[in-house]
DNA sequence: TATCTGACGATAG
DNA sequence: CCTATCGCCAGAT
């Protein structure tokens, strides 16, 4: 099909897109449901040059967040209503 | 085309 | 609990 001109960029912007208010996601998940299982770094990458996102609501794996924003970081989840400590979200 | 970097993930210490 | 190392992929130079 032609229609498999689907980037890996383009591919993890509809995710974050489709995410609601105080729906958090990993990396490591944006990438798998981008087709790329693995590639949480491009995730990263993606995230950080894409405007207009809600990369706020991408975290890591282990619950941390982004480093050298959470405090921006952890100001927004919480806007949205969810709850972080310590610059980790509340399991 | 090659090389380095980086908003990561997992494992080891 | 934290830090360090290796492996992964995409983008920038």
């Amino acid at each position: 099909m032609a229609a498999e001109r689907a980037d890996f960029t383009d591919r993890v912007c509809a995710v974050i897109e489709q995410l609601r208010p105080g729906e958090l996601v990993t990396y490591g998940e944006v990438a798998a449901e981008a087709g790329h299982p693995g590639a949480a770094r491009a995730v990263g990458r993606v995230l950080r040059q894409a405007e207009g996102l809600p990369w706020w609501r991408v975290v890591t794996s282990t619950g941390r967040l982004v480093p050298g924003n959470e405090e921006d970081h952890a100001r927004r989840l919480q806007a949205e209503g969810v709850i972080v400590q310590d610059g980790r979200v509340a399991r």
